[in-house]
DNA sequence: CTGTTAGCGCATTCAC
DNA sequence: GTGAATGCGCTAACAG
């Protein structure tokens, strides 16, 4: 059984209200009180207990995580920036996945609240719109999405992409991208298409319309395939790799999020990733702040970085790298 | 303001104890005041809130989840399955990251008690025994590991890879885990030496002494790497094929976990997958009889399963199968 | 069968 | 400076 205020009260003979006051700092007690039930409260190792106080003054100290996809490989690195952020901050995290599914979405949202979630962090599922929420709230999102609150520049990461790439003279690219419906990848590669220079193509694909040939693409005079996430520049890059095409030399491969086996494949994956500790932290802070009663903060948008590994190198210069290329330029179109 | 229960007492002009027992189907109730509340209480969108209920029956409906990592890319899977269990039996989950810390792990613990948790679901950090919490918990580590609840088979699964490449005709394989001091790679690779027949060999690496040359080890003879995670067989395999051995004409990969990435590359990566919601589902519902005061249930082992796919295939037959393998043979010893 | 009462553990009044 | 009393929202035991 744990010691309750009741039994440390008891055994120093004071009352619990005085031990209450010691612990949180704030009644008038005497030094010598303090340090006796100090040294009692040490003694037995008694915690307040949560469920009592969350109960008298309405905070639990908990917050919700709510992702729409936990086993997405990007929210690994995003769930414990935000746990450690909130352990920092003192709140422990609930968390919740509502699988891309709004309804469950929802549904999450309310067991949290039942569960007396002071706040919630929210990732919202693609097109979904958070609003209204009857619980203090951050939503990350993307800088394009009505209601978001702190968020990575994809926009800005798409433009360094391409920047990227066309500084190590690539003229032709191919940006890759998974759902149309997703705001953040809307976002990367419209900020890919802004960077666009004018003697610079660029062919877009979404794999929701079915999975190009990577090294097809290559050989029809691609230089430069982007990937709006790792997991899909690192398919782009064993395919060329397993049908022969050198990644550097031939074709340049580069991704975002930075995933972990980003820098653990050969050649290591170029890609921009997003500062999740910054984005936790700043999600955690506004949150404190609303729970503070301070009006809501605006937006935040947090810079990407570009992480230069070797999957991307100089644009190959020889007019006709294989015979192969020739023959098949004229059956690929996009 | 959410409703309380005694709003709705209030308006029914019935006692807040009425509309609990209607709740909960306890004590009896006669239909029509069931009727009445129970309409009432959807007319509000009553929940009864947790804080309340945890002091009174001191069970908070929640449980804890301690990970030595949150962001190995294992997890994810693992937490989804887990917080779907959990949600299914009506639970809340809290997570906590120990970053392979075991003073973390123990804060971690004491956090998750104070803020509730009715008992716990730990992957203990690398080489620590988590041993008389003062909390029902349920242990996810290895077989060999005392104080194990329920894991996978980690033992069969090292021999399935084994024997998996034993049949494809492969004499000379090599065995790649990361750390020695980790009991769930140890039991992989003791697996897959207990399947080793006699006219086998294989070589063992690990990474913490630091990563060998993949592509020299195949040219050495190696015809097939295991790697105790699809993590370092991904790094072999991108590693091969961007040296020009061609996976699986030359040599075969395999890994374990079957992580994201796995089934995304090219050739797909051939793997020995845990059983998460099988797993999860039994810590889950182990915990939830411990919680309900049954006996510790005995440690229950999960098969693996082999994954198939593209990146193991027949040892090559060819006794030369490059000249710079003949070269080099002398070169790599283990 | 139903309603009243008491108290879970804690923080906060307000007397002393 | 300290302690006794109060009530947060809920349910289990007990009266009616």
């Amino acid at each position: 059984m744990q010691p309750k205020l009741k039994d440390i009260a008891r055994e120093l003979g004071v009352s619990t209200a005085t031990i209450s006051n010691v612990l949180s700092g704030k009644g008038r007690v005497s030094d010598e009180t303090r340090r006796l039930v100090s040294e009692k409260v040490r003694e037995l190792g008694y915690r307040p207990g949560g469920a009592g106080r969350a109960l008298r003054t309405g905070r639990s100290g908990v917050f919700g995580l709510v992702l729409p996809d936990i086993s997405n490989p990007l929210f690994p690195a995003f769930a414990q920036a935000i746990e450690t952020a909130a352990a920092r901050s003192g709140y422990g995290v609930l968390i919740a996945d509502s699988h891309g599914d709004p309804a469950a979405q929802t549904d999450a949202l309310l067991r949290m609240i039942q569960r007396g979630a002071e706040g919630i962090v929210i990732v919202p599922c693609r097109g979904t719109q958070v609003r209204d929420l009857p619980l203090p709230a951050v939503v990350i999102d993307s800088a394009s999405s009505p209601g978001n609150s702190v968020c990575s520049d994809h926009h800005a990461g798409g433009r360094l992409a391409v920047t990227h790439l066309q500084e190590l003279g690539h003229r032709r690219l191919t940006l890759v991208g998974q759902s149309r419906r997703s705001s953040v990848q809307s976002d990367r590669i419209g900020g890919m298409l802004a960077a666009l220079r004018s003697d610079v193509r660029a062919d877009i694909f979404w794999l929701e319309d079915g999975a190009p040939d990577f090294a097809a693409l290559v050989h029809a005079g691609t230089t430069a395939i982007i990937a709006t996430s790792d997991l899909h520049a690192l398919t782009a890059l064993t395919c060329l790799q397993g049908a022969g095409v050198a990644v550097p030399e031939q074709a340049s491969v580069m991704g975002f999020d930075d995933h972990s086996f980003s820098a653990r494949i050969s050649p290591g994956l170029t890609t921009l990733a997003q500062n999740m500790p910054e984005i936790a932290a700043t999600a955690v802070e506004h949150l404190a702040e609303l729970l503070d009663g301070a009006p809501r903060p605006a937006a935040r948008i947090v810079p990407m970085a570009l992480r230069l590994r070797g999957s991307t190198g100089p644009a190959p210069t020889d007019p006709h790298p294989t015979p192969y290329q020739e023959a098949q330029q004229g059956d690929v179109t996009s």
